[in-house]
DNA sequence: GCGATTTAGTTGACTAGGAAATCATACCGA
DNA sequence: TCGGTATGATTTCCTAGTCAACTAAATCGC
């Protein structure tokens, strides 16, 4: 009854290889975020709040891909951290606003090195040609499955 | 104190679009799996026992990235679906193994079906050729920097 | 201008995984 | 052969998300 059928193999699988380089970026990055005593999703966060005006949570949760109730933790964990700051919207009473702090907004830009360093070394087994080529096809499948959130999760 | 330096677009690196790509390949698979309520952690292990010997939970830890414990709680779940069972080693008294259930191996080539569909329909936007430069791009980059686990986290 | 509905945000229950402690068994060395 | 150490697996605690229920405020329709 459990005769053994003979299925194709993951690795034959665009995505299978897809997933395993995304994972080793984010990780080695997660990695780097951890000396800062960051996680990725808060980098993100605060990247997505710098330079802006107050910005709603709703709109974060758009942006990011995540759930509203998920921006609320997230933001509470950086308020913790003294980060970001969370103030109460003057026109409309139910709706809230979240800035960086002096302190957030100054981590920003070390942070951010941090991104393009991790992108820097993880790529640069490739040659010009190839990045390049690489970031034309995912830019290509982003564009043309209409992706647009955020790439958290 | 806090001036807004000009810090690099998120879009520019690479690793932003492999994440974004990626989420969405994952997702849509995951989506898939779940009219079989099996979830992509589950079908991996599944398929990583598909057609071998009773095997040892932390060979399976290795072969998939995870940690041991989440073997456990994984292994749990499928057995709790009367998809695989967990058996003690004859010849360690530590050791267990784990084997696909009849049930669970007959369904392993339905699973496979859906991730060769999923796999195919989202990378059919781009032609062959573009398909065949990402794969080898991926493969390329999987082999330089020495990645071995499966992904799954 | 007031009740019904919609919207913004938070909270609680749940899921899934990692890290470290723990338990049992195996192995190794004097 | 027995004590110390190493190893396989599980368990516990923690983190970080989702989903759904809930609260409060705004808006819409009559």
């Amino acid at each position: 009854m459990s005769s053994i059928q003979p299925v194709s193999d993951l690795t034959a699988h665009i995505g299978f290889w897809l997933r395993m380089v995304s994972n080793h970026v984010s990780h080695a990055f997660a990695d780097k975020l951890a000396d800062k005593r960051v996680t990725v999703a808060e980098w993100s966060l605060m990247r997505a709040l710098y330079g802006k005006e107050p910005t709603p949570p709703s709109r974060l949760a758009d942006e990011m891909g995540m759930t509203r109730g998920a921006i609320t933790k997230l933001a509470d964990r950086l308020i913790a951290k003294s980060l970001i700051a969370r103030e109460a919207s003057a026109r409309d009473g139910r709706a809230q606003t979240l800035t960086l702090t002096d302190r957030g907004s100054n981590l920003v830009p070390d942070l951010a090195a941090l991104a393009d360093r991790n992108d820097a070394e993880f790529f640069e087994c490739l040659d010009a040609d190839e990045r390049k080529a690489l970031e034309r096809l995912l830019r290509s499948l982003a564009r043309r499955r209409r992706m647009t959130a955020f790439p958290i999760g």
